[in-house]
DNA sequence: CTTGCACCTCTAGTGACTAGAGCAATTATA
DNA sequence: TATAATTGCTCTAGTCACTAGAGGTGCAAG
């Protein structure tokens, strides 16, 4: 049995968001004490560790909420799990490239700047002017 | 002279969005016609393609604010400006080092599922123990 | 003159928390 | 046992950069 605090400092998770995630409804409602605080069970560690590691990965709160769901029927096929997981993988790969194209045209930027005034400046310049840059974004 | 419909044809910054500038103090309050209507003087096109163009590279609201700013002392050194792109750039460069280290992670999991029930499920495995993992995130 | 689009203000919602006020419960120390 | 320190509680509001919607008004074409 544990209280919030500790399930804190067991998982890493800041106590403010356990609360959070009670209120969205990711964590159920724990016993309380008879002063009103919350009591948890050691299993909820697990499944706080797990909304975690998936946040750090980069999963959202609605895709965490069906992997739990799913990882509840343990007999089931994975494929709907691992379609969640690709999806995510789309998605970090397009933040890639977009990304990859911006730090191009970001360092093209800074490396036309003579470093004089700002009326001569290629930043100033090329922000003010799309068709300066080398791709869409 | 435009009203707000044209001055977001031309630009490409949704209505709401002119507004929302506006009252963040980004741009300034135009003239109003007879009926309270927005009137723009062509000019302000320029300002919001700047913004625009920003935006899609990445910039804060805050910095692009200052980046205005600055842009209105063309005889100053535009070393500030410059200090606020690099700085934008370290934080693309982080991103995609993030990302990156995601992806492969996601890879991985993916890569390594059986694809069967959901009880050996490798991406259930991982998310659930981050030392099954290869890198920190 | 009427239709219909464009425009107006204001409020609230998004995601995933974070900060703070003001108070109650529990634990550690004296 | 008394007190102090820490931890907990609820509730509200703020973050960022918008977006959606309600309920109303202005304006230009036919
Ligand atoms: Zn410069
Ligand atoms: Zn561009
Ligand atoms: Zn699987
Ligand atoms: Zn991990």
């Amino acid at each position: 049995m544990l209280t919030i605090g500790k399930l804190s400092r067991l998982t890493g998770v800041k106590v403010p968001t356990i609360r959070y995630y009670e209120q969205i409804g990711l964590l159920s409602c724990p016993e309380r004490s008879e002063g009103g605080q919350r009591i948890y069970e050691m299993a909820v560690g697990q499944r706080l560790s797990f909304i975690r590691h998936a946040r750090e990965l980069g999963f959202s709160l609605d895709d965490i909420r069906e992997l739990l769901t799913l990882s509840d029927e343990p007999d089931q096929s994975c494929a709907a799990v691992d379609e969640i997981a690709k999806r995510q993988l789309v998605e970090i790969e397009k933040r890639i490239t977009r990304l990859t194209a911006l730090k191009t045209e970001m360092r093209r930027m800074l490396d036309q700047c003579a470093c004089q005034t700002v009326s001569t400046c290629r930043v100033i310049e090329v922000l003010g002017d799309h068709t300066l840059c080398t791709d869409d974004h």
